[in-house]
DNA sequence: TCATACCGGGG
DNA sequence: GTGTACGGTATGA
């Protein structure tokens, strides 16, 4: 008998999760809510088009609403124009009404929501939190069960990549002249204009819309697709008066609103939007990319080049122009700005290929569009639609939003209990902490009912670690593998987002403030249990944050013993909250919270935090900083001098290649905005450009300034900045070109350089060295004393905080 | 100096 | 008819 009821519970919790109709191959749905629906299907690699039939829906909180419809009213089940049937449990949206087409529904609603409020209510978003009107693919999708892509692997499904490259980027007076296309099976070519007028760039846009129509693809792909390529197009197209079909029905674009979209119009509406190709779907990798860093945090920026690089999908002679310069090297080297175009296209079908899985697995569960699913967040993007298709396929009422009751929420913990140098670090953390411990306490929204956003929780980990465990056993680089990575990374997300699901006030439908305080308060709670335990166990504590802990072990501590005592303390805390042992580390240099520098015992060093890593910072500061610190680390205190010295010694002798002490800064105003304020205040940068005889430049630019005894000057931006990787202890930031400048004039200011290198970065180090030893350390080679203290004797220390100086801190 | 507003990307 | 979060930088009081 139980066994049937578990049976039962968990093929129902399965439906929540995957849906329950389980026709294959779906690669587009398009409606218009005309009670027609379009689903686009590869059967056998072929294309196959269906137009369905379909009642659309809508969830009403008053029935009275469509009292006046009286008699016409149906029954749910009836063939009546409109019916209508009250759902199960407290929630407020608890009429399900549905009609042969959306216009009839919404008609019917508005109109007794009309008479009712006594004022004309024109569409059913006016009443607000009283309804929940999906757009109608998802209804579709929401009340079929169906998903996308169910039975394809990602090679079946066809994938076109474009990038235009044009002249500027606005749209209002700049031009595409040439665009790159790569085809599904990876052929690659260059579509150009054949001259600079309107009709030679119509004839562009014309000769891509056929042949997007002529490869018949189920997806576009381009790297910031949404934010400048689409935009750009349909702003030029619709100048020049060419039709933009660029999807399967209609004849241009169609757009949504999206928060993550481009603004339109002009600038005081806020209105940002999307651009849909209806029976396409269109990916921006950017999403991909940002979705994908928001989780593991290892990418040196999210342009295309950059994280192309890093993910090893760049060949080692990639063509790099600078943005500005691109279209300018066309008209003397065509050859290469098409060599460089075409990398483009071929880096967004590898970068979609590694880091896209998460998005085509969510869409196999989540009953959105792919693209929605794409570029949604994971709360109200992924888990929120899941909510709703369980709910009705329960046939319970919905819960409408609710605003907070005033209930602050509280955050994680985070401590510092020693700063300096410390060595035989460990770390250990907690994977997934507010996931486990909702599943362990059995944490979740008051007003699920049904249990679902726990249960969905507890689904998917599971089935995360199948589909770990079933990618580890795939062929490496097999398609299979692929799959059930992507499957993980798109779990691991939801999971992730659970928690951030809760917290989201009012953002979300089942949002609980006092759920989410309760997982943060466990946290905390398991937080000072990991430390009091560890500490317990002989350690010293050095910082704590949210789910993890850096301390130092004693000096005669092994391997073995640092995990035996991790292990230890996991074994103490709740069932289902996993303390893993994260790492081991020669040294960490504790400087306040979040910022510290940590040495592996391979050697490598990791700095993090602003303190340690910015990007703002002078390229000589940070190349200090690199020597400085593993030589603290390392004990050598001559060798922090010595660093020091050296960089001292570099610049007053000029050796120091001048854009070692350039800052990057971005120009924010014209010229001419400048000038308007120049007299009441003078801002150095732009005083830099001017005193390099730089009179004009674009917003947005930017340059390298340095400061020298008469102002400032600026130096010119290498090709094209890719972003530092930051596998650092190479060379540095520079390139062999940079390095090597005949030109290079090193006017700079070499004293104030030397401040700064002593007031700005010198200082990271003042919490490893005593006060009077720090003096000794970094003082003026030219101001000589008469007692030195033997540098060599010195050693770096560790300063324990006081109580109080341990500091929980709210979000 | 500190708080807050805004950005991230694309040519 | 939608909605991330976070760490960094630029800005204003």
């Amino acid at each position: 008998m139980s066994v049937v009821w578990e049976a039962g519970v968990s093929a129902r919790e399965d439906e929540w999760l995957w849906g329950w109709d389980h026709t294959p191959g779906i690669v587009s749905v398009w409606s218009e809510g005309d009670g027609v629906v379009h689903v686009w299907r590869r059967v056998d690699g072929a294309l196959v088009r269906e137009d369905v039939r379909f009642r659309p829906w809508l969830l009403l909180e008053r029935a009275e609403d469509l009292a006046h419809l009286g008699s016409r009213l149906g029954r749910d089940g009836d063939r009546t124009r409109i019916t209508i049937r009250e759902l199960a449990g407290p929630g407020a949206l608890r009429h399900l009404v549905r009609a042969d087409d959306l216009a009839t529904l919404t008609a019917a609603v508005t109109h007794g929501a009309s008479a009712r409020l006594g004022h004309r209510v024109g569409h059913v978003r006016e009443l607000g939190e009283g309804v929940l009107l999906l757009a109608p693919e998802e209804q579709y999708l929401v009340a079929t069960g169906r998903t996308y892509f169910r039975d394809l692997a990602w090679p079946d499904v066809r994938r076109m990549q474009f990038d235009l490259e044009t002249t500027g980027l606005d749209a209002a007076r700049d031009r595409i002249f040439l665009i790159a296309v790569r085809e599904p099976d990876g052929r690659a070519e260059t579509l150009e204009a054949t001259d600079g007028t309107d009709r030679g760039e119509a004839a562009l846009i014309a000769r891509l819309v056929e042949r997007v129509a002529a490869v018949d693809p189920d997806v576009i792909e381009n790297h910031n697709l949404h934010g400048f390529d689409l935009p750009f197009l349909e702003q030029r197209a619709r100048i020049l008066g060419v039709p933009l079909a660029l999807g399967r029905v209609g004849a241009g674009l169609r757009q949504r609103t999206a928060q993550r979209g481009v603004a339109v119009g002009d600038r005081g509406s806020k209105r940002r939007i999307r651009f849909i190709a209806p029976g396409r779907e269109l990916i921006d990798t950017l999403d991909a990319v940002r979705r994908h860093d928001f989780a593991a945090r290892d990418l040196p920026g999210h342009g295309l080049k950059a994280v192309a690089r890093h993910l090893g999908l760049a060949g080692p002679d990639r063509e790099l122009i600078r943005g500005d310069k691109i279209f300018a090297t066309f008209a003397r080297d065509p050859e290469r700005v098409r060599r460089y175009a075409i990398a483009d296209v071929e880096e967004v079908a590898g970068l979609s290929r590694t880091l896209g899985g998460a998005a085509f697995a969510l869409a196999q569960m989540a009953p959105r569009r792919y693209e929605r699913v794409a570029d949604a967040g994971a709360a109200t993007g992924v888990i929120d639609p899941l909510l709703v298709r369980a709910y009705l396929r329960a046939g319970a009422a919905l819960p409408a939003h609710e605003p907070g009751d005033g209930t602050t929420h509280s955050g994680a913990a985070l401590h510092l209990f020693a700063a300096g140098v410390a060595h035989r670090i460990v770390k250990a953390d907690v994977a997934s902490l507010y996931p486990s411990l909702m599943r362990a306490f059995k944490i979740g929204p008051a007003r699920d009912r049904q249990g679902a956003l726990l249960a969905l929780v507890d689904r998917l980990v599971t089935q995360r670690l199948a589909a770990k465990a079933a990618a580890k056993l795939a062929p490496p680089h097999s398609a299979e593998r692929h799959r059930h990575e992507g499957t993980s990374a798109a779990l691991k997300l939801i999971v992730n987002s659970a928690y951030g699901y809760l917290a989201a006030g009012g953002l979300t439908r089942f949002a609980d403030v006092h759920a989410a305080n309760e997982v943060t308060r466990r946290g905390r709670e398991t937080l000072a249990l990991m430390c009091r335990e560890l500490a317990a166990r002989g350690v010293t504590l050095l910082e704590a944050d949210t789910d993890g802990v850096y301390a130092a072990v004693p000096p005669e501590w092994t391997e073995a013993d640092e995990r035996r005592a991790v292990a230890e303390v996991a074994a103490l805390l709740p069932p289902l909250v996993q303390l893993e042992f994260e790492g081991r580390y020669a040294a960490m240099l504790s400087h306040e919270p979040k910022n510290y520098a940590l040495l592996a015992y391979d050697g490598a060093l990791t700095m993090r935090g602003v303190a340690f890593r910015s990007s703002r910072a002078e390229p000589y500061g940070a190349a200090f900083l690199r020597d400085a610190v593993r030589a603290l680390l390392v004990g050598d205190v001559p060798g922090v001098r010595a660093a020091y010295l050296a960089m001292v010694t570099a610049l007053r002798e000029r050796s120091l290649p001048t854009i070692e002490v350039c800052a990057r800064v971005r120009l924010t105003k014209s010229p001419g905005q400048y000038a308007t304020i120049r007299d009441t205040r003078r801002e150095f940068a732009y005083e830099a450009m001017i005193a390099s005889g730089r009179t004009t430049w674009s917003i947005g630019e930017r340059v390298r300034v340095y400061r020298t005894a008469q102002g400032g000057r600026v130096i010119d931006e290498p090709d094209e900045d890719v972003g530092d990787d930051d596998d650092d202890d190479e060379l540095g930031p520079l390139s062999p070109i940079l390095r090597d400048n005949r030109n290079d004039p090193r006017d700079y200011d070499a004293e104030h350089y030397v401040r700064m290198l002593r007031d700005q970065f010198a200082t990271r180090l003042a919490r490893a060295l005593a006060p009077d030893d720090f003096a000794v350390v970094f003082a003026d080679p030219d101001q000589l004393s008469l007692f030195t203290p033997p540098l060599a004797a010195m050693r770096p220390i560790l300063t324990t905080m006081i109580e109080d100086d341990a500091q929980p801190r709210g979000t």
